[in-house]
DNA sequence: AAATATTATGGGAACGCTCCCAATTTTATG
DNA sequence: CATAAAATTGGGAGCGTTCCCATAATATTT
């Protein structure tokens, strides 16, 4: 039950502490019998390196935090999924956490992170303009921030990894002025949030460009569940205002949207087209499954990863933001 | 940049670093005036206490392992926040594996978190008779397991945390049949798991009950994706087999049918009335809602983290399983 | 054959923390 | 006032690794 230690082992053959650990460690200056030897005893006796000793000796936890503002779309676990690809195999542990949304929660997190000891944090925030002196103070601390998809504005000097959200869309709008749409409602996101903005203003220049432009269609959104988006449209409705296109922000938007429409009797898409941001599986499991733009999120966090560990291994390398492609996924909620 | 120690405190204090550490600690044995000042050093200097070396010294890493079959729904996601509620306020970092219902990758995944030092593991199985002898090397090894959800069968020493799975499923047939439905297809999950044969079980005894039990209304499934829910009924309406009720043995092959359904201009409730387990958003995000069965999946985290917390403490403490009670949510898929 | 370079091993300090075991001071007790 | 008991502090070992610095053994060069 005792766990096996290097002294142990080092007791065992008969070998000195250092000459065991370079054997565990692949040392080059070791003789390959011994090291044979070494490695044959280790896996008999079942040793396992404690990391916590490592971890002490070498400075590192080997801990990267992942701080989420949601899980109950696919998103953010297919983003961990790509940083854990990156992350495992270099011994690297993750703890995720989630925030719902909340700025508050988020902070918490953020300093239980800390007090976790963490190298590095990979962050997709959750309000923009909440946060930024825990941020600054982590990175003030030392410890290397890396954004993704929601980042923050340039004052805080770190990198990120994301997509043009403007231009991606003004790509999907113009998908949706395509179907013959004219009266299109954007459900915008919160404007604490860089891509809320940036999605609005493609959604504004594409309606402008062909002379459709109606501030009445717009509809700002509190929060980003599926809730939210039922009411945004039910206002609408209630209002009796005309639409027959919508461009929402996200894909829990949009289906609330939609849910709320088919409830109604709305025809999807004959009657309404719809459009969002995904990039997981959500849009496919609705029906009609939803037209998104999708953005490579394995991806994402792998670059993610990458650029944490970039920082860790040296503090002082400059940061840089990394755009990733996105693909324009016509589905049947919006062409027939 | 360099982190403070208590050496460190302790130097500026002109106190042994033994003080320091009891006022950090909260130790009785010291004075309330000099644990006054040393709290208040620790803060204006930052210290952050060293976890590796904590770790180092008890002999725990403090770590727990959790490990989930699929990370798409927020299953596993709501039953994480379970198991962090309980596990972070005590200073426990939750590291998060994903196999997508993959045996091999589950074996990879946890001997991976053995390599991590973890000190117990919640985990989730994907194929009750493909990992049994990892399981119990780490019993063996001193890694306590905890199960929920999906459970080994009974030889294996640990505890559980689950609901009576056979009754919830009599309980969703019953409803189904009150609502009129006589040719109730059920989608069978693997057989290789309890749950399924538990469900199914409750799903036969229900029809038979009622003299509309029919073999060749149950269709198993060879994966629990969405495409295979689609699938299973392809296959029975390609057959022409008639019916107007399904039961699923998860909320994914449900929407898969759904969809399919709806695909082929199948009214649901009206032409069909389906149920299933779920417990998460999913249910209430697609059109028609989905009835399901709902395990308090918080909760059964939470359970299952004290279960852990149990057997960490003491490892030789008598294994226990947790029956949780679920609730049956009757939505608009199964009623007018 | 002597000198140097190379290779292989061992000894032991250090990482930061906790906690056992004194040592010292203060307080209570007879 | 002497003695015991309690409260507070300090010294320092040890958790398991790694790695610097010897030392010893072998190989290579003059």
């Amino acid at each position: 039950m005792k766990r096996i230690t290097v002294k142990d082992l080092a007791k065992h053959l008969l070998l000195s502490t250092s000459t065991v650990s370079r054997a565990l460690l692949n040392d080059k200056n070791i003789h390959w019998e011994t090291k044979k030897k070494v490695l044959a005893a280790a896996k008999e006796l079942g040793y396992k390196r404690n990391s916590a000793a490592a971890s002490l000796k070498y400075g590192q936890s080997k801990n990267i935090g992942f701080v989420v503002p949601e899980m109950v779309t696919p998103f953010s676990s297919k983003v961990l999924r790509g940083v854990q690809e990156v992350l495992y195999p270099l011994g690297y542990r993750v703890i995720v956490t989630v925030c719902d949304e909340d700025p508050q929660r988020e902070r918490e997190n953020l300093l239980l992170l800390e007090e976790f000891n963490v190298d590095g944090i990979i962050i997709n925030l959750c309000d923009e303009s909440k946060n930024h002196d825990i941020y600054q103070q982590l990175i003030d601390q030392g410890i290397p921030l890396v954004f993704f998809d929601r980042t923050p504005n340039e004052s805080l000097n770190v990198s990120k990894v994301l997509i043009d959200n403007f231009f991606y869309a003004s790509d999907m709008m113009e998908h949706l002025v395509d179907q013959g749409r004219k009266k299109i409602v954007h459900i915008m996101g919160p404007p604490s949030l860089r891509n809320s903005q940036d999605r609005a203003k493609g959604y504004e220049e594409v309606m402008d460009k062909h002379g459709i432009y109606d501030p009445a269609l717009i509809i700002e959104v509190e929060g980003l569940g599926f809730e939210d988006g039922k009411k945004a449209i039910k206002t609408l409705m209630d209002q009796k205002i005309d639409f027959d296109g919508i461009f929402a922000f996200t894909d829990t938007l949009a289906i609330g949207a939609m849910n709320y429409l088919l409830e109604n009797g709305v025809k999807i898409p004959n009657e309404v087209s719809m459009g969002s941001f995904s990039g997981t599986e959500l849009a496919t499991m609705v029906y009609p499954q939803l037209s998104s733009v999708e953005p490579p999120l394995e991806q994402m966090g792998e670059e993610a990863a990458r650029l944490i560990l970039e920082k860790i291994k040296n503090s002082d390398i400059d940061c840089r933001d990394i755009f990733l492609k996105a693909e324009l996924k016509i589905r049947s909620s919006s062409s027939l």
